[in-house]
DNA sequence: CATGTCGATAAACCCGGGTTAATGTCGCAA
DNA sequence: TTGCGACATTAACCCGGGTTTATCGACATG
């Protein structure tokens, strides 16, 4: 079921219809703010949007990236009835669509299909989340720079280092260095190699 | 339902039945082995285990510790049939249970309870991955040793402090230095308050 | 008893990355 | 044109943590 497909399926669905909301975020405005409460499930039809924690101390660290076509959301909101622990920011205008966790999850429990839809994302997820873990684990700041170029190589060119810096878990400056070093290495192998 | 009630039920179902498996491993030995392939959901009834990966450096990670009554596995390999990234190695003596994805996953689409059981399970899983990546993203090492020892104080008692130190990401050597701050700062604060 | 092993700690040294502040370079608006 | 603000880079300095090596105690096992 692609993203067109499972939005349509869903907004027909009885246990939802009427209840989904679309709306229009400008760049830099926020979709969900660090501390709200959002039970929506969030789908993510045009733009591109991150997921941020700020400290106390007011650092900024990004825990993903959305392009459009995805789905986003606050488990701890959704499950928990918590604030959410990050904010999601447009990094581009966005357009989005909103349906309350509790109407999906009802959708879902009678449908095998959309069921098997959400089991299947759920595991995407967690695939996703311990590879992260591994890199932040077993890898160095540089290997993890050199990775995000290849996995994100489609939205590379629509972020700035910063945002790939705080990604990664370094500063700008750290990622400023690194790409020296990366720069000097590469003259130095392509010199060497003639 | 509770994890008794679990391996019971999964045990009875005619999905399943006849091809559970229990097993005993001694302390040090490993219940799966990185790079092998096991499609097992293993069900830990007695002991502790590490899932952890070995770099190519030879250096140990620990990415999860499982107390008894925790389920265990290799998404990549149940999922996806990839080699696992990770090994599970006892820490204790461990009993296990291992049932084979596939029959799980066949229980599971016959009955609404287990479907939502390992829903539910798949999103308690995201939640503690997600929390892990925050400490990673926005912690010292040192707060991430702290919180640690609230989080999973059932199970200090039973760790090393190499242990400890591989889970959060640091050398043995760094983590020693880090309770030496922790204690001096405590003895100073004591002192100061006096 | 002697030896070996493991876990924890310590000292010395090095390096990666954080911090602060300065510089350069765009693009844009007054 | 000037000036301003966002972004990337650099230098200088500091500190946390990695690396290596050594010490010490607690427990085996010979």
């Amino acid at each position: 079921m692609d993203f067109c497909a499972l939005i349509d399926r869903l907004c027909a669905d009885p246990a939802i219809a009427g209840s989904e909301r679309t709306a229009h975020y400008a760049k830099s405005s926020q979709i969900i703010r660090q501390g709200d409460i959002c039970r929506d499930v969030i789908f993510l039809q045009n733009g591109l949007a991150q997921m941020s924690y700020v400290t106390f101390e007011g650092k900024e660290w990004i825990k993903s990236f959305f392009v459009e076509e995805s789905v986003m959301g606050s488990r701890r909101c959704q499950l928990l009835g918590e604030p959410s622990t990050f904010s999601i920011i447009c990094l581009e205008d966005c357009d989005v669509l909103a349906i309350p966790y509790d109407r999906v999850r009802k959708a879902a429990a009678n449908s095998p299909t959309l069921l098997a839809f959400f089991f299947d994302f759920n595991e995407q997820v967690s695939l996703r989340k311990e590879k992260r873990e591994y890199e932040f684990l077993c890898l160095s700041a540089q290997d993890r720079y050199q990775r995000f170029l290849v996995d994100y190589a489609h939205i590379v060119p629509r972020l700035t280092q910063a945002q790939i810096a705080s990604f990664i878990g370094i500063t700008p400056i750290a990622l400023s260095r690194i790409r020296k070093r990366i720069n000097q290495a590469d003259s130095l192998g392509v010199a060497g190699a003639q």
